[in-house]
DNA sequence: CTGAAAGCGCTTACAG
DNA sequence: CTGAAAGCGCTTACAG
């Protein structure tokens, strides 16, 4: 358990811990081939490893980076993740997940402990209530990088959907099926979260679009919980929706369970289009039809952005911007 | 960007940088009321946060764990690391997480970084393939936690799910409903993992105590793109299966792909039962009866053992031993 | 009750 | 071509 550090390697390799750490970080310019053999040798032995800990002090980096989510759990975030990381460790940089539940002060601590650890940039997905805090990074030209969601006032490099895009993919496709009474149900608008808040506004523009009135009967936003109410009460109007858009895969969720459960046919009494390409919808009864984000472009991307910003410093004066990820329609039977 | 660091706010409250030490550590024994508030008064004007990559080093811990998954995409992988995540932010542990997918090489890849930054624990979903490694890291006395799956000839806390009753559960669940031909789809056994082991076996076991004759031609397993045509190979026997036990969420999804091309009816064609529990298991039609691992309880377990660990330090003498934890039927209507 | 000094394990000018 | 020295930002005996 006795630690081996460079001074060991350097004693038995006979010279100074300096050469130990030119052969480490490949400087060999001036090694002579003898010396680097005996170091090679001596590390070999003594099966040492350095340590980044001690290297990062110095060199003030960590090869670390931060992803804050607001839920592991979901699919989108996994996938972003994933792909986040493979980009990452492609350039020997680890990542630091956290889970922020959507809740600002949550996120405020651990945007603050990733700090105090030193870690090399960090990737958002934000919620809207900590713009101060993102200021104060930015300005002190801290790598920062935002997914999914984009923040008012805060002038950073986000990686995007195109949420208008993808409601009019959906709605587009409705119309087409020949449906007119189109109804769309959305996750809580009180954070008024940038893709909600688009999606929202993407489906009254689709409807005007297409020609097709706005009626506010058919559009319902809340807490999962009462996404199954809304539902029913569409359901109950004299003139019930016949087609239905799910905000994301959770309000999907919710609505194929109360159809379900109310033996509703799909798409006979109601067609459904769920946005977030689901792992089941190929082989659920009926097969679904989903607008799919490029979940994992969209992380490597990410990803991509911040190593950019964190390998240029202080002089990466680009000027951040969003980048907008376009959707695709799943084509399948429920619409 | 000029960096705050402990030297600054010593100066500005006019002590020493031990005492502001003192003050961080909230080591208050015997400091003066008004050295406090100056210190307090100093951290708050310059905006000063403690740089944890200096005290790691000092300390030789870095707060911060890591967990090595197969792949995070699955979401039994996804829901351990939750609770992982959970459970070590409570202690103020960060977590780096690193998707292994299965290849020894790129496992004991990440272990070496892992432990170059001197991580203080690691939890691993391990192969089978590096048990040298493993057992080197048990003899420094490295604080080591294994989840999912077991090692043979590595003597470590492990955190698995009673595998051979999770089977037995859905042979039961088959028989009570007068099953009688009852097969099972595996994924790969070919890397020997744990649980993929333990279900074959608690599959003939389950058999035998049911009365039921063991056939080699209902038990299949290979990567995932041969349990289509294995599944289809099983139908078209002479007598072929009534129930069919999924070995895990990705031989479910393509077990019901291939079932609902076949238009075969679930459950009188085949009846189905699936290991994990998974999100769509309530609204499918039908909805599937499963065999739900307590993954939450499983994380949160891996991770107070590990921590324990790290807290004993050396002292720790405790011997390792497997935790297994029950599954659960959820019984819906494919069986 | 507080400070000076040494040291954690590296890297990096600089000297020779 | 290689080494001595300083320093990254902390913590921790120890002295007073």
């Amino acid at each position: 358990m006795a630690v081996i550090t460079m001074a060991d390697v350097a004693k038995r390799a006979g010279v100074s811990k300096s050469t130990v750490s030119q052969y480490l970080n490949k400087r060999f310019d001036y090694m002579g081939e003898k010396t680097k053999k005996r170091i090679e040798q001596a590390i070999e032995e003594l099966d040492y490893s350095p340590n980044f800990v001690a290297r990062s002090l110095r060199q003030k980096k960590t090869m670390t980076i931060g992803v804050i989510v607001a839920n592991i759990l979901h699919d989108f975030s996994t996938q972003v993740i994933r792909a986040i990381e493979d980009a990452c460790h492609e350039q020997d940089f680890h990542v630091i997940v956290c889970n922020a539940d959507d809740e600002p002060v949550k996120e405020r601590r651990y945007i603050e402990m990733l700090r105090a650890k030193q870690v090399d940039g960090i990737i958002v997905f934000p919620t809207s209530a900590n713009v101060t805090l993102y200021n104060d990074l930015l300005r002190e030209g801290y790598p920062l990088v935002f997914v999914d969601r984009m923040v008012s006032k805060v002038n950073v490099n986000a990686v995007i959907s195109d949420n208008e895009e993808t409601v009019r993919l959906a709605v587009g496709e409705f119309v087409a099926k020949g449906y007119e009474r189109i109804a769309m149900v959305l996750p809580s608008l009180e954070q008024q979260l940038s893709p909600r808040v688009e999606r929202m506004e993407g489906y009254k523009k689709a409807l005007a679009e297409y020609g097709l009135p706005y009626c506010p009967s058919y559009l319902a936003s809340g807490e999962i919980e009462y996404v199954q109410p809304a539902f029913a009460k569409m359901i109950a109007l004299e003139s019930p929706p016949q087609a239905l858009l799910a905000g994301n895969d959770l309000v999907l969720f919710e609505v194929l369970e109360y159809a379900k459960r109310e033996q509703m046919r799909i798409p006979e009494d109601i067609a459904i289009i769920g946005i977030d390409d689901v792992s089941f919808a190929n082989f659920y009864n009926p097969s679904l039809t989903t607008v799919a984000q490029p979940t994992f472009e969209m992380g490597k991307k990410a990803a991509e952005l911040l190593l950019k910003q964190i390998k240029n410093g202080e002089s990466s004066q680009e000027e951040p911007c969003v980048h907008r990820f376009q959707p695709t329609l799943k084509r399948r039977s429920s619409s």
